[in-house]
DNA sequence: ACTATAATTAACTTATTGGTTAGTTAATAA
DNA sequence: TTATTAACTAACCAATAAGTTAATTATAGT
C-alpha cells in the first residue's frame, strides 16, 4: 500500500532540515544564519535541529557534504559519456556550470569556504575539491599525452575554469545592475549560462590546443 | 619643532582603528569580526568606534574603501608606465597580483563580497571594481583597434583573471598542504606569485594574441 | 495491551555582541 | 584663566543565538 503519512519520520525531518538549511546557508551565510530561522522554516522545533546534527557546525558540514556529493557525482557521471579529451572538457565545463546555476548556493558556499583557507569544514570540501581536481588533471594529461593539448599547469586553469564560473554567477544580479545603471560597459548581462560556457571553453581551447594540430581530437 | 606626541589624536585614533581593522575583518570574516576584539587589538575604548565610524557597517565600508582605493590606484598608477596593450595586460595582472599577495586580506575580503551580491557594502566595492573592469576592458579594446588582440567578453576575461588570482592566493596554505599529504598531485604548491602571474599571463596571450601576428605589440 | 525507545516539544540557560550613555579629561582659543 | 569643544572611558542595556534539559507523545516489537 500506500506509504502511511507518519507524524514522526526521522528520515523525513532530517531532510527537511538539510534542505532549509541549504538555502538558508547560501542566502545568509554561515554566521547569520540562525538555527532559531532555520526550525521555523522547517516547521520543526529547533531542538531537532541539535538532535540530528548534534551542532551547528555538524549540520554545516552535513550541507556542504551532500551538495559536493551532488556536484562531484554529477560531473563523474557525465565524464563517462566521454573520451575524447576536447569533449571531456567542455562536458566538465558545463557539467559543473549548469549545476552551479541551478543550484546557486553551491557558488556562494564555495568561494566563502575558499576564501577562508576553508574555514568551517575544511576536510569535506577538501576531498570532493581533490577530486574534482583528480579528475580535471586527469583530462589535460591525456590530452597532452595525445599530443593534442600543450603542457600547462593544471591547478592554474582548474581554479581559472571554477573561478570564473562561480564569480559569473554569483555575479549575476550585479552584473545586470550595472549594465542597466551604465550601458556603455558590457557587463555580459544578457549572457546565459550556456553562452558563458561555450566562451570559457573556446578560451580554453585556444590556449590549450597545439597549433595545426586542432582536428585532432 | 618635532610634532609633540599627544594623548589625544583623532586621527592616529582612526587610523589605529582602521588598520586592526582590516586584518580581523579578513581573518575573521565580518560576522565573527567582534568590536570588543578590536578595541582590544587597537588598545582603544570600544566606544571610539562608534564614535568615529558610527556602526559596525560604517567601519566594514571605512575599511572596503581604503583597500579598494589602495589596489585600485596602484593598478592605475602603473599602468601609466605602459601604452602597448600587451605590457599593459601583464601589468595590470602582475600588479593586482603582487598587491593581493602582499595584503591578503584583499582576496578574501573580495571573494566573501563578491560571492554575496556585494553583502555588505555594494555601493563601495562596486565602483571599485568597475573602475578596474573599465581599465581592463580599455586595454583589450585597444589590443583589439590594433589589430593584435582577437575580440573577446572583456566581462568574462576579467573574471578570469581575478578569479584565478584570488583563488590561488587564498587556497596558497590550502594547496600546500594538498601537496604534502599527497606528492602525487601537482597543486602548484611551490609557485611564487611571480611565476603564477607568468602562467596566466602566457595563457590569456594564448587566447588573445591573434596567430602569426604576434609580435604586433 | 504493554513496554522500550525514538521523535518531538516548550521552556530555559548562558554567553556574546552591537550599540548607548553619562560622565571625565585633555587640548585650544579667547 | 576659563570656557568650549573634542577625545575618551567605564558601565550598562537589550537582543540574539547556540545549545540544553526534562518532559511528552508516537511507534513498533512482543
Amino acid at each position: 500500500m500506500s506509504k502511511k503519512i507518519q507524524k514522526r519520520n526521522a528520515e523525513a525531518s532530517k531532510a527537511l532540515i538539510i534542505t532549509h538549511a541549504i538555502t538558508l546557508f547560501s542566502e545568509k551565510g554561515y554566521a547569520f544564519a540562525s538555527m532559531d530561522a532555520l526550525a521555523k522554516r522547517s516547521g520543526l522545533n529547533k531542538a531537532m535541529v541539535f538532535y540530528y546534527f548534534k551542532n551547528k557546525k555538524g549540520l554545516y558540514a552535513a550541507v556542504m557534504h551532500k551538495i559536493l556529493i551532488q556536484i562531484q557525482s554529477a560531473v563523474l557521471e557525465e565524464n563517462k559519456q566521454h573520451s575524447a579529451p576536447r569533449e571531456e572538457l567542455e562536458g566538465f565545463v558545463r557539467t559543473y556550470a549548469r549545476f552551479a546555476c541551478k543550484h546557486p548556493y553551491l557558488p556562494s558556499l564555495l568561494l566563502r569556504e575558499l576564501s577562508d583557507n576553508g574555514a568551517i569544514v575544511p576536510e569535506v570540501l577538501f576531498t570532493s575539491m581533490k577530486q574534482l581536481f583528480v579528475l580535471f588533471s586527469s583530462i589535460l594529461k591525456k590530452g597532452e599525452d595525445r599530443g593534442c593539448f600543450v603542457h600547462t599547469a593544471p591547478m592554474i586553469l582548474y581554479f581559472m575554469v571554477l573561478g570564473t564560473l562561480n564569480l559569473m554567477i554569483t555575479t549575476k544580479t550585479l552584473r545586470i545592475q550595472a549594465h542597466q545603471e551604465d550601458s556603455e560597459i558590457d557587463t555580459f548581462a544578457s549572457g546565459n549560462i550556456d553562452e558563458i560556457v561555450d566562451y570559457i571553453v573556446e578560451e580554453m581551447l585556444r590556449m590549450l590546443v597545439v597549433p595545426n594540430k586542432g582536428d585532432n581530437q
